[in-house]
DNA sequence: CTGCATTTAGAATAAAAATTCCACATTGAC
DNA sequence: GTCAATGTGGAATTTTTATTCTAAATGCAG
């Protein structure tokens, strides 16, 4: 019994099962339909488990896993396990992968690679995470304001400033806040409960960016952020806030599902408020 | 300590480890919030591998765990595995949701799903079209001069107010050209030819950043372009330039792969600098 | 049927994991 | 600054879990 088969991945497992499953002895046999059936159990379970719910003896799940090649029971379930994180996520490898590349191409391209592939990761997160309620949420709440305040500075920056710069040209009125002069705290001061305020921000929070959230929903200005985690201080202030989770690569965060978040609400709104 | 909380279904949990966050102890808050942001991890980890992860004490994911009202780690550990679980069974379920989304039209949604499709597509594009050697010619460029100035406006700025952002992070010397108070021209006009500029427009190009780039030319000032097609009047002027296309959607077009290239230039560049 | 090889059950053992405990550190009230 | 209360790190302990081993059972060729 060579060592030299063992697949890594789930789909090669699943196949080597079905067809070595004919020719295996009867307990062995008994496992592999368990296996095939219900990989959730043998993914979460423990050997005693399993064992249990097929009908078999521990030691027979070990032996099974060995007569796949595979060091022993824990070295299988490790297979089956992998089925379940790769469905969302696996890009510590990918990572690797890009590493590899390094040495053909050129450093630069190599970041290229980096960056656009954190992209497209980013992108597919967005899809799955954002709510439809809580998009057309969002967007009957900023159409049904007067001027949109948008908040956004550092990495958020160039978001907000192209908001200011679509609504503008959709006839959406609007101020972009910036830090030009430190005027921030005043052009804010004019707001009033019947205007609408966009807040942007990712750790390290900008201290500007939340005081000034704070700030607003003390005085009852409806508040949408946009955010990286449950525990931002902008999800506490906000009435109504995204979490959107941007990949990294070599610690730098790629803006593209914000970008493409922040371009569906500014159309959005545009369209709902020529409605009215 | 009593148990009358513990919830058994992950989004009460995910609730609850967010509620209580604020008010625990740090190290515990540490576990909370990475148990939020890799609920994976936690699944299929065990105490000693997600205590290092976490950069916890494997005791601190049982207290933190006992805090919540679980018995112990485990307990709370099935409940993260319960989420994995589920999301196989439900399968079926998502997908009849889909289509009761599609059903219902949500204006917005649909809108992110266009916009995110459209960025996706423009990344793809990219790595096609960008030519290792002109990526690595353009970083040497930049990394050369003295002061970089970064010029783009509307729809550009976005791209040009990062770099900035990011070169002042990196400390790479560097001058943002914006319109405000029509100092633009003004500006670059202390650009000498030890300088480089880095000069970003897209169809319908704006004259000012078309005249910055001819005065810089004709000072002898190093230009790389980044634009939408070779009869840009950038492409003309530039010493060297990229053409980017990005896809677009309801006449918005994506910024993605431009972000993308953009950073990689600001990176790479950073780290040219850097050896030198 | 007899003898040999393979398979199996179940207990024994080894390994790994979770949990507890306690000394030390930190925080906040006075 | 001192004290008490609370929180923390790390080792010790207990529990759970995987693996190995052996005797018995089964199947199969002659």
């Amino acid at each position: 019994m060579t060592t030299d088969l063992a697949p890594r991945d789930f789909a090669a497992l699943k196949a080597l099962i079905i067809e070595r499953a004919a020719v295996m002895p009867k307990r062995l046999t008994q496992v592999a339909t368990y296996a095939v059936e219900n990989p959730d159990e043998v993914a979460f379970g423990t050997v005693a488990s399993i064992a249990l719910s097929a009908d078999v003896q521990p030691s027979t799940l070990v032996r099974f896993s060995q007569a796949l090649g595979y060091q022993g029971f824990s070295d299988l379930q490790d297979v089956f396990r992998s089925r379940l994180r790769d469905r969302v996520l696996n890009y510590d490898e990918r990572l690797e992968q890009l590493r590899g590349h390094a040495r053909d191409g050129s450093k630069a391209s190599l970041l290229l690679d980096g960056f656009s592939d954190a992209a497209t990761r980013s992108l597919a997160m967005l899809k799955e995470k954002i709510d439809s309620q809580q998009l057309e949420k969002a967007v009957k709440t900023l159409a049904d304001g007067e001027t949109i305040y948008l908040v956004g500075l550092r990495r958020s920056f160039p978001i907000t400033s192209y908001m200011s710069y679509a609504f503008g040209k959709l006839g959406v009125k609007n101020m972009l806040i910036d830090a030009v002069g430190g005027l921030a705290a005043e052009d804010i001061s004019f707001a009033t409960p019947k205007d609408r305020i966009l807040a942007i921000s990712f750790t390290p929070y900008a201290s500007e960016t939340i005081s000034l959230a704070q700030r607003a929903a003390v005085h009852g200005i409806p508040i949408i952020a946009i955010t990286d985690s449950p525990f931002s201080p902008l999800a506490s202030v906000a009435s109504l806030w995204f979490e959107i989770q941007e990949a990294n690569f070599e610690g730098f965060r790629s803006m593209a599902a914000t970008l493409s978040l922040a371009m569906t609400l500014t159309v959005a709104v545009a369209e709902q408020r020529k409605q009215v």
